[in-house]
DNA sequence: GTGCCAACGTTGGCATCACCAACCATAGGT
DNA sequence: ACCTATGGTTGGTGATGCCAACGTTGGCAC
């Protein structure tokens, strides 16, 4: 996002979606640069996680789960087959759709990333008390969930 | 950043740098939107508020001061000399450097975007009560400013 | 069954943003 | 004079978030 975030602009260090900005490129620098050092990005941790969690799905169901664009999807699930991590098979029942399937490779790399990922949570909060992050937690969740129903509003259960 | 997020991933949906990220997308999206109506981008309102802020500089120290990547200070800025938002002097004492000047057209569109942004601070923390806010802003600038530091131990005072 | 619309995978492209490398001109100190 | 640092500029990279379009396939209505 930045070079030198020294802030010095007094109207904008205090507005949240500045902070919130900021905050994300410094969230994002981490996890670009320890997700590069595993071989990794960030779509790729999503999907897997997606994976993982609700079981083989179409492609066009992980973009839903994960909220990557179809297109996108495509393009790291390519670079995923490519490293053995997940299998694309033809679904038998609707040939147009692909199964995607975590493979045992796909798993222990989820893992792998799972730990970087927690290192970079506890990183990335460093100056908070854990009571603390807890309420940041709580505070974004409600921001997030506001913006991003108001943004789906068909997806009401999941 | 995505499109539909019902954020159906346990693992990722308590994760702060998931959070932070998720918030900043709105938070970027309902920017990127609100300017590109206002004909602006992001970087146009760091520079003009610190001009406005610090008065005349060169684009070295806007850079500086707004965190913003040498080159990418120079597209903007040609941008934003071609509407007449800034003016582009040599500095007479240091050939070097270019003297960026607000011009009263400038000034003009910097309020309306400092409304637009305050509109958009209001929308992104529309969840949130008073108190809220001022307690998210609060332990996103501790997060912010320890980053910061880190990654610039030289911009010591400012 | 035929036709039409919706969904799926895929390709290709666009925009923003952070960042880096290299240039040349100029300052400044030695 | 010389060497280094600084300033403006150009050009390029990569991640991410989107949108548009295509051909294929399913499903539904008629």
């Amino acid at each position: 996002m930045m070079t030198g975030d020294q802030t010095p602009l007094a109207r904008l260090s205090h507005a949240p979606s500045w902070l919130i900005n900021q905050a994300s490129a410094h969230s994002h620098r981490l996890v670009a640069e320890r997700f590069a050092a595993a071989g990794a990005r960030g779509h790729h941790y999503r999907l897997l996680a997606a994976l993982a969690e609700h079981g083989p799905a179409s492609q066009a169901e992980l973009g839903r789960r994960t909220g990557i664009d179809r297109s996108d999807v495509v393009a790291a699930l390519n670079e995923l087959a490519g490293k053995n991590l997940i299998v694309r098979a033809p679904d038998p029942g609707d040939r147009r759709r692909n199964i995607i399937t975590l493979t045992a490779e796909g798993e222990r790399h989820l893992a792998h990333l799972e730990g970087v990922l927690t290192q970079i949570q506890d990183d990335l909060c460093a100056p908070l008390s854990q009571a603390e992050r807890d309420e940041l937690v709580r505070l974004l969740t409600r921001v997030v969930d506001h913006h991003a129903q108001a943004r789906t509003p068909w997806a009401a259960e999941s």
